[in-house]
DNA sequence: TGGACGATTGACT
DNA sequence: GTCAATCGTCCAA
């Protein structure tokens, strides 16, 4: 394993935990944007919700690689959702980033979405947009350009709101959702 | 090989 | 609050 993503060898939620005011730096067209993200949800093998509950399969395999790299998919055949692959090589778990708060290249962001504020990044297929996630970035190592993960210090405990998950049919119990509390980013559905 | 379905979003009543 | 868009994936047959 690359000691670089060492941090991420823990536990799905506590990984999810970690990342939160963690930044997302991503170079399109020459120009650099970059956002932090306040909103996650953790997924595992072990959890029904999960795209890698029954297995491995052409689909998901990324998620299945060593912690630090994308596994993005499509969703509803319009929406691109990011997750950040946790966890050892061979165990499908991650992290979906649910919504992020812009930090540079702000104007870029707003002119992909077409629209403004808070609605620019406020879930996982709109800061997807924002920042150009596609499927070609599905299985990028996160330590490379054109998309990386940058490491910050952990939020005060105090301020993370634990909740259920959003949109899920499976395992709807499980309080696997965590964002900056108070944060205007955090999506509302 | 067919069909049900989805870790969502935006438009509309 | 409700609902359609839209297509790749997966499982049952």
């Amino acid at each position: 394993m690359r000691d670089e993503w060492k941090w991420l060898h823990v536990p799905v939620e506590v990984a999810a935990v970690k990342l939160l005011g963690c930044e997302l730096q991503r170079e399109l067209n020459g120009i650099t944007l970059r956002a932090r993200i306040v909103e996650v949800e953790a997924y595992d093998q072990h959890d029904e919700a999960s795209h890698t509950f029954r297995g491995q399969t052409p689909r998901n395999s990324s998620m299945f690689k060593s912690a630090g790299h994308a596994y993005v998919y499509l969703i509803h055949g319009i929406h691109h959702c990011l997750n950040i692959v946790t966890g050892e090589e061979g165990f499908g778990s991650g992290v979906l980033v649910r919504a992020v708060e812009p930090v540079a290249g702000a104007g870029h962001m707003v002119a992909r979405r077409k629209r403004h504020g808070v609605d620019v990044t406020n879930g996982p297929g709109k800061l997807s947009q924002a920042m150009g996630i596609d499927l070609q970035l599905n299985g990028h190592d996160l330590s490379t350009p054109p998309l990386q993960l940058l490491r910050r210090s952990p939020l005060d405990p105090t301020s993370i709101v634990t909740t259920t998950r959003i949109g899920i049919s499976k395992a709807v119990e499980a309080p696997r959702r965590f964002y900056e509390a108070a944060n205007p980013y955090v999506s509302r559905r």
